[in-house]
DNA sequence: TATATTTGCAACCGAATGGTTTCAAAAAAA
DNA sequence: TTTTTTTGAAACCATTCGGTTGCAAATATA
């Protein structure tokens, strides 16, 4: 069973409760209220975000409320940074040929 | 058929192929050599990558050269836009604790 | 104490996923 | 021209996925 921070992000409703709860904490009933599924399936969802530790929970009384573990957000960025650094690059080389193109124009 | 950036990097030989294609252009076959998978996996892979526009491909003879558009890994980038707004906060408030406990340590 | 609320878990189902094998088309090489 | 190389696509298969229904446990309320 993979179980990683990218099979989390793939699925859209999961990506949803991400952003709901970077918010605020929630309960499992509050948070399927903001969506056109059962109870059931928003818990499954929450158990897959709680296995790869994108979310943790605190019991009050009968009710679970879960936020998100934003550090472990991280891990995203992290695996984009070997692509920022050749789309800047990429980005400061159009800067260069625009900036040549600007000199040009002024020379004419 | 779900098909979008999200579903395209929960795959993690995907993630290699990504990585791989970062560097240089590559041919199915040059690619599958990376792996151990049969080529025809890895050309069901470029598929997917292709219908969701993180690959190109430019055919040269019988061979086709498959490479990155890096432009659209910056949709990862901005979709996380909204969190790096959450950790970076949450990074000045440690700063500022820090500093706290800095200051009253010098006053002892 | 009896009832209602909140929740997780198991069983089941149809669809999607990732892989393999087989085949056909196109281009290069012999 | 015949053969080899490179590739995509189709058919098939076991597994996973996302969802539903039903149930049991724990806590709060009447």
């Amino acid at each position: 069973m993979r179980r990683d921070i990218f099979q989390a992000i793939a699925d859209p409703t999961r990506r949803a409760i991400i952003t709901l709860l970077a918010l605020q904490a929630m309960t499992p009933n509050a948070i399927a209220d903001n969506f056109n599924t059962t109870r059931q399936s928003v818990s499954k969802h929450l158990r897959i975000l709680t296995e790869c530790e994108l979310v943790k929970q605190k019991q009050v009384g009968r009710e679970i409320y879960y936020s998100l573990e934003i550090k472990k957000m991280k891990e995203i960025d992290k695996w984009l940074e070997q692509f920022r650094k050749i789309w800047e690059t990429r980005f400061d080389q159009l800067e260069k040929v625009l900036s040549t193109m600007k000199k040009q124009k002024n020379v004419e």
